[in-house]
Parts: structure tokens; sequence; C-alpha cells
DNA sequence: CCTATCCTACCTAACACTTGGTAGGTTCGA
DNA sequence: TCGAACCTACCAAGTGTTAGGTAGGATAGG
């Protein structure tokens, strides 16, 4: 197949780059992982900012769709906004992990300029999703739908943050149980 | 003086890891913005990992003596709930730095670990400060305020992220008053 | 049908550079 | 004269990246 190791190639700097981010992405292991020699890598991927905009392109698209699938499943917006935290837990659970994203912010300052687009890319899918889902539900007026988007996806980020400091998705759970307590997320 | 060279590489190894992180810190770049070579900021720091403990900790010390002071300019705690976000703020107005723990909450698995701990003791202070804070303002039930306080501390923390990924501050001013709007912080 | 050519996907081997860290000095004030 | 504070000079490991090669399949010309 032309693109097996392509595929390949950005699924494990995907999952590296959700416990070590961007930096921490190396071609000798990433292609270790794959089973060819780093010196490969070049020929699907020009420049490592390449391949690291390539990740968070593709991350992208897979949560896009993610999302989108979990509104074809259930055309009922208050249930899609109680499983949307489940799709941050995900990462938790896959070895404590985190959203690409996220880790990707707070790298913002090193980051090539591509990649960083994609960054803020990713936050636009969310808060649009969320915005939507939020204006269907009509759980807070039209205009507020957008900010109060906005600040379920940072919540939401710094909730993952802060229990993958301990690496206790039970505190993730706690956390976004107290954003619903609080009012920020539907109850 | 004899620790005002470790006093100056603790403060500009603050200054980076705000920036990018215990990944980025390196002792030549270090010793350059300090005024001394590489190789002396091992008389004062045995390894990378023991400054990045000792800038942790003096990270959290510093925070935990500010938010006393707080205390001390105003005993209501409302008013003091109301100026917390603004510790936050403070970084992304150090040229759109981020909290240093937070930061090192995404390195965490690269993290030697008295530096983990340190990331852990932090989030501590903050989280206890706020709980004190919660109860004397007596806005959540006391059960309550420590769940509120860990909910409270992973918001901001996401909010900073979110705001220096787009480096907007005014992001960041936006989405704590969503978070006051919607119940999370005291209006 | 055979052969020359080309392309894709990979390889080995090296480059220049950065990294944390060490060995062994020197300087200088108490 | 001793030790704190700093130095020069180096090392081994790891980094992104490049040069140049090879195996094997597709393709086209005779």
């Amino acid at each position: 197949m032309s693109s097996s190791s392509k595929e390949a190639i950005l699924a494990a700097a995907r999952r590296t780059a959700q416990a070590r981010g961007y930096n921490g992405l190396n071609f000798r292991d990433l292609a270790d992982e794959v089973g060819i020699k780093a010196a490969s890598i070049y020929h699907h991927f020009p420049s490592k900012a390449d391949l690291g905009a390539a990740v968070a392109k593709r991350y992208r698209e897979d949560t896009a769709a993610a999302l989108d699938a979990m509104l074809d499943e259930s055309s009922d917006p208050v249930r899609c906004l109680r499983q949307y935290p489940d799709t941050f837990r995900k990462a938790l659970q896959n070895d404590n992990r985190m959203c690409l994203c996220s880790f990707m912010a707070a790298e913002y300052d090193d980051l090539p300029e591509p990649v960083k687009k994609e960054v803020q890319a990713f936050a636009d899918v969310n808060v649009a999703w969320l915005s939507r889902i939020l204006s269907a539900a009509g759980v807070v007026r039209a205009e507020e739908s957008e900010p109060r988007a906005r600040a379920i996806f940072a919540a939401i980020a710094g909730a993952q943050l802060l229990a993958r400091s301990r690496s206790d998705i039970s505190l993730y759970d706690a956390l976004i149980g107290s954003y619903r307590a609080a009012g920020l997320l539907p109850a």
C-alpha cells in the first residue's frame, strides 16, 4: 500500500505527541516504532515542521469526525453535551495522555507557524461544535452560546491537564462533575 | 553576594520555563542570561533535575506568598476571589507566558520525580487557598468548597492555556467573565 | 517478449549542531 | 591557606537533516 507507512508514521507521531508534545517527537524513535529508518520519514514528510502540521491536521479532522458521529448517533443536544467530556477522557484513559493541541498550546512559542495554525483550528472546531449544540439545547441565550462554548472547552482542557498531573482519571470525572454542579455544564 | 548568581539563575530559569517548559531549559542559554558559564551553574545546582525542582519549589513559594499577601490586603473573601484570576493573568501579560506548573503538567511524562512532586504541591497550594476563601465567602456548601476550588483552579489554567494559544489576553478576560456568568466563579 | 528506463520506498552513512554533564584548573576574599 | 565561585576544555549522546545508494515493480520502445 502506498500510504501504509505514512499512516503508521502519523499514528505513531500522534501517540508520542500526546504524551511528550511536539518537542518530544524525534525521527529515530518514530521510525523505530513504525519499523523503518529515520531518513525514510523524509520520503513522506519534508521536515519535522511538516510532520507536526500533518499530525495536528489529522488530529483535528479525526476529532471533527468523531464529534459529527456523536451528533449522528443522537440528535438530542443535551445528550451530546453530556458525552462531550468523554472525548477528552479517552486521552487520559490512553496511558494518561492528553489533548495534542493542549500540549501544543503550552509549546506555542517553539511551534512552527503552520503547526500554530492547526492548534488554533482544533480549538475552533471544538468551539463551533459546542456552540451549535448549546444553541440547539437552548441552555444559554443565543448570543452567549459561543462565549460559553469557549469557556467549556477551556475548562475541560484544564481539567484534563490537572488530572494528568496526578495520573488520576477519577479527578477528571470529579472536575467535570463540579462543572455541572456549578452550572458551567448543564446538569 | 553568596546567593546573587543562584537567585539570578532561578529567576532566569523560571522565566524560560514559563515560556518553553522544563525541556526548554538549557544550561548554556541560562548561563548567558545570568552572565556566567554553563558549567558554573553546577556549582549551585547539581543537575538539571535539581534545578527544575528548585525552580518549581520557588515558584510555589512565591505564589503562596502572593496569595497570602492578597488575603492581608483585603479580608473580604469575595474580593480575593475576584482578584485570584489576576495571578494567572500576569503570566500572560509577561510576553504571553503561562503558569510554570501547567506547562510542567503537560510535560509530566518527561519530568524527574522531584519536579513532579513540586507540580502537584503547586496545585495543592492553590486549591487549599481557594477552598479556604470559598468557605469564608460562603458561596458554596462547606463540603463543596474543595471540589469547587479544584474546578476553579483547573478552569483558570485552561483559560490561560487557550488564551496563550492565541496570544490574546482579552480572550482570557472573556473566559473568566464567562466562568462568572455561568456560576463557576461568583459574579 | 525482452530490455532499458524510471519511480517509489526504503536504506547506510554521515553532517553540523545541541544537549547535560565532568575534570581540572584559576581567582580572590576571609 | 582555604574554600567559594567561577573558569576552560572536553565528552558522549542525541538532534534534524542531507547525500547518495539500492531493490523491485511499473512502463515504454524496439
